[in-house]
Formats: C-alpha cells, sequence, structure tokens
RNA sequence: GUGAUUGUAGCUCAGUCGGUUAGAGCGCCGGAUUGUGGUUCCGGAGGUCGCGGGUUCGAGCCCCGUCUUUCACCCCA
C-alpha cells in the first residue's frame, strides 16, 4: 500500500471549498448571461500545433504535453534521442494542455466560421493548465472564465469589459480593486518617441516592473538590453505619471507622445472607451490608465486590461486585452477580438484572505429527518417526499443508530433543523421539530411544519 | 528553468547533546445517558517520524539523493 498524493500545484476540493468556488462561477456566469455571451466549452487537449508559438517561448516551455498512445517510442532513432528535448518532444507528443481559452477560442471560431453569426460573444468557464513552479496564487491546474467577443473592432466591447469587470468585482464584494488601463499603440509610440522604435516588447517587460522593482531597476534592465543612454533621458516622462485621473493621464501622454501616430490613435482608443462608459453611466469607476502596463500575452494589440486587488499580495485576479489578428494564425486574417479572463482561483485566494464569502453561500440540507425505528419511517418518508416537493433541501439518517449519533451528524453538516419521529409521533400525528441552533424543540403539525421550513 | 524552505497521529505542532517504550492539544471512537446534539466527566484507538541510501554500538535528530510543501526570481490568472 502507497500513500496517495497528487501531482505537483493540483488540489481536491471539499464540499466546503466548493460552495464558495461555485459561488464565484455563479456570480461570473449570471454577469456574462446579462451581457450577452453565450457559453462554449472545448476540449482539455488541444493539438500541440493549434498551441505552441502562441505564447512566445517562455509559454511554450510552459505547456504540459501528452505523450502519444501506443507505442510512442515507435520509430525513435538515436539520431532523434541525441538532438533533444526541443526536435524530440514534436516526435512523441501531438497534443497538449490547454494554456489558456483564448487560442482554443481562436481555433474555434476559424473552424467554425461558417456557422457563427458576426459579431461573436461567447464566454467559457474550464480549466487550464501551466507546467509553472506553484506559489503564492499560481497552481498548474487553475480555473478561467473568459469572456470575448470576435467580428468586430468596436469600442463599445471595451468599454462592456469595463462595466463587467466593475459589475462581477462588486458582486462578489470586493469592493476595493484598480482596473489598469492601457493600450498596445501607446507602447508602441513610446518605443518610437523615445528612439527605439520596434523595440516595445523589450521595453515592456521591463517598464512592467516599474512598481515592483523601482525606476533605477528599470533603467538597469533596459541598459542591459541595449537601450542607448540617449533614449533613457527620452523615458523620463514615463516616471512622472502620478495618480491622476484617467482624463488628465490621457492629457499628459498626448502633450509626450504628440509625434507618434500610433501613440495618438491608442490613446484616442481609450479616449473613446472611456466616453462610452461614462453615458453608460458607470458610478464610481475604478479604472486607472497605467503606461506601464505591458501584459505578457504576446497577441495584444489594442487595449489591455488588468485587475488587481488592493491590500492582499495576490497577483493580478483578472486581464484581457484587443488582439486584432489571433485566428491569423489559423488562416483566417482580418478578425478583431475583445476579452477578458478572471481567475477563478485567485478571486478565491483574495476572498478568502479578506473573509469577503457571504457565511450563507449555498445553504446545504435544510432539514434532516431523524426516525427512532422502523415503524417511524412510514411517517417520515411520505414527509421527505412532502418536503423536497416544495423545495426545501431535506435527508433522512439512512441507519437506525442512536439519537445521539444522528444528531451529532445534523451538527457536522450544519443542518439547522431537525424533525424527530418515534413511536409517540406515530401514534399521534404531531412532529417533534428541533431548532439545531437555539436548541428549542416544537410539538407541531405536518401543516405546521411545513410553514416553518418552506 | 534558478535560489531558498518544509515534511513527526486525521489536523495544528512539541521532541534537549545522537541514547530506554516518540508526546500534547484538538478531532475521532466507546461509556456516563436504551427518545435528544453542541457543555462536562471517564476510557480507548490511532505513528514505516515523506521515501531511498549512508555514517554510528545506537538516527525523528548527522550526511547524500529523491519526492513533496511553502516562498522569491523568471513569467503569469
Amino acid at each position: 500500500m502507497q500513500k496517495p498524493t497528487l501531482p505537483k500545484g493540483t488540489r481536491d476540493f471539499g464540499p466546503e471549498q466548493m460552495r464558495k468556488r461555485l459561488f464565484i462561477f455563479d456570480t461570473i456566469r449570471q454577469i456574462f448571461q446579462q451581457f450577452g455571451f453565450q457559453p462554449i466549452e472545448t476540449p482539455s487537449m488541444e493539438n500541440l500545433s493549434t498551441l505552441t508559438g502562441k505564447y512566445g517561448d517562455e509559454g511554450d516551455q510552459l505547456l504540459f504535453k501528452i505523450l502519444n498512445s501506443g507505442d510512442f517510442a515507435a520509430g525513435i532513432t538515436e539520431l532523434d534521442l541525441a538532438s533533444g528535448s526541443k526536435k524530440l518532444t514534436p516526435k512523441i507528443a501531438e497534443k497538449g494542455l490547454r494554456y489558456d481559452l483564448t487560442v482554443p477560442f481562436a481555433r474555434y471560431v476559424v473552424m467554425n466560421r461558417n456557422s457563427l453569426t458576426l459579431p461573436f460573444k461567447r464566454y467559457q468557464m474550464q480549466p487550464v493548465w501551466r507546467a509553472d513552479r506553484p506559489q503564492k496564487g499560481r497552481y498548474r491546474e487553475f480555473y478561467q472564465c473568459d469572456a470575448d467577443v470576435v467580428g468586430t473592432d468596436s469600442l463599445l466591447c471595451e468599454a462592456e469589459i469595463v462595466l463587467m469587470i466593475h459589475e462581477a468585482f462588486r458582486n462578489l464584494a470586493i469592493q476595493n480593486f484598480t482596473l489598469k488601463v492601457n493600450n498596445r499603440k501607446i507602447l508602441a509610440g513610446i518605443a518610437e518617441v523615445i528612439g527605439a522604435p520596434g523595440q516595445e516588447g523589450t521595453l515592456s517587460v521591463a517598464i512592467d516592473k516599474l512598481d515592483k522593482i523601482g525606476k533605477e531597476k528599470v533603467l538597469d534592465e533596459l541598459r542591459e538590453r541595449g537601450f542607448s543612454e540617449e533614449t533613457l533621458v527620452s523615458l523620463e516622462p514615463l516616471f512622472l505619471f502620478g495618480s491622476a485621473t484617467p482624463y488628465q493621464t490621457l492629457d499628459q501622454l498626448k502633450n509626450w507622445l504628440s509625434a507618434s501616430d500610433t501613440a495618438r490613435q491608442g490613446i484616442t482608443e481609450l479616449e473613446e472607451m472611456l466616453l462610452l462608459v461614462d453615458q453608460y453611466g458607470l458610478s464610481d469607476s475604478r479604472v486607472e490608465i497605467d503606461p506601464t502596463l505591458a501584459r505578457g500575452l504576446s497577441y495584444y494589440t489594442g487595449a489591455i486590461f488588468e485587475v488587481k486587488a488592493n491590500g492582499v499580495s495576490i497577483g493580478s485576479v483578472s486581464g484581457g486585452g484587443r488582439y486584432d489578428n489571433l485566428t491569423g494564425a489559423f488562416g483566417m486574417p482580418g478578425l478583431s477580438g475583445v476579452g477578458i479572463s478572471f481567475g477563478v482561483d485567485r478571486i478565491y485566494d483574495v476572498m478568502e484572505e479578506l473573509n469577503l464569502f457571504p457565511a450563507d453561500t449555498g445553504q446545504g440540507t435544510h432539514v434532516l429527518i431523524v426516525p427512532f425505528d422502523k415503524e417511524a419511517r412510514s411517517v417520515a418518508l411520505p414527509l421527505l417526499n412532502q418536503l423536497r416537493t416544495a423545495a426545501v433541501a431535506a435527508e433522512m439518517y439512512p441507519d437506525l443508530s442512536k439519537v445521539k449519533k444522528m444528531l451529532d451528524y445534523a451538527n457536522a453538516k450544519n443542518i439547522p433543523f431537525v424533525v424527530l419521529i418515534g413511536s409517540e409521533e406515530v401514534q399521534t400525528g404531531i412532529l417533534s421539530l428541533k431548532n439545531m441552533v437555539t436548541g428549542e424543540q416544537f410539538k407541531v403539525t405536518t401543516e405546521e411544519l411545513m410553514d416553518r421550513l418552506r
């Protein structure tokens, strides 16, 4: 006998945790549906050719690969083995576990292009896998809840993402959050204006760390990566953005980046998005324009979003952005999309840390029926039926055991009411209803009991 | 992938300098109480000290390897 264990970075979820997780899923699903998104699901595994090359070199490293079925080693030569894992992998693994929900969605859109009505709004709530080293707020298997729109470049979609994020976190009682917004075109414009056109990728990776490692270390990293002192001096205005209002920040950006058409376009896009949000009537907006926000995924081309819960040391709980050509990789160019992803597991961690789960989340059994002997069941079973028909979550203790044991069971499951049925109750038809919280016990008729429990 | 860190009863953790039979609290089971729980009292079960090797007369404790936990970096939800 060996002790069973779980693979690194994976977890079981017991009933207590599932109540809370389902609360998060239900809350997000409801919002997605209110905003007109339709659910789809895609397989856990995709062909590796679908997944590789979409997330950068780092991402490819983090893909879980699935060994081919059958004799995966058949046809492998000494030469293959000697040529290293990178060359060998495609020969022994042609499938992998999905890394996110966006790329499988792009694949879905391309495969169903003829039957989809554009713009297509879909949501998807499924696990994804990454071969990362686990640490705080980071798991190897975790759930994402994605909502994306493809087939339109309307900025209303960006605005609706802003609205859904506000709605979601407020419904989850996470009031204190920041929605950071930037635009890849602004990042490209910055690279242009400081004299390093086309370098926005490297630039972004460095300045994204600003609030974590500080200005000097960001500059050090850029120097290491070949940025000249001249460009670094030109970058100076980037470090002067304080906690201004979104419109003020955009004005500052306009002044600084006026020489770049690309940047001006990015700024205009964000302005229009903010205007639409205002017209909709969002109150107490948590939007913050952050020109240092970069985000990793290489396919973003327009707006980018990231949500951080304040007061907890857990990374971003939500992220997304616009991608102009994701389906291009699958032979369908020119289709623009934008989406958002909620990280359920991190949201859970945040809510747990801040104690934000409502006490009565997904209440379980409402009443336990406790028959003292076999005869009592003739009264208990019809009552059980009646309770369930009236939509009262009810169960009967299955074994004939000591009353103590049955009441212990009710306590362990946090069942608030117990109906006791013995020979006395069978004869009179009057039932004993016990409130397990207060300890009070009442003699009631079946009708009175139903009234109290409904 | 890099650098740390953790592992002893179901859970949280003690365990001295390497020395006899590895302990506590909580939980669990039984009884006090055969129709009444959450309080109290009494009793009981439960351990391959993560796993494998090494040093030693002797290892929970020292050494090596490995797995696992947690954390930071990289990157990310």
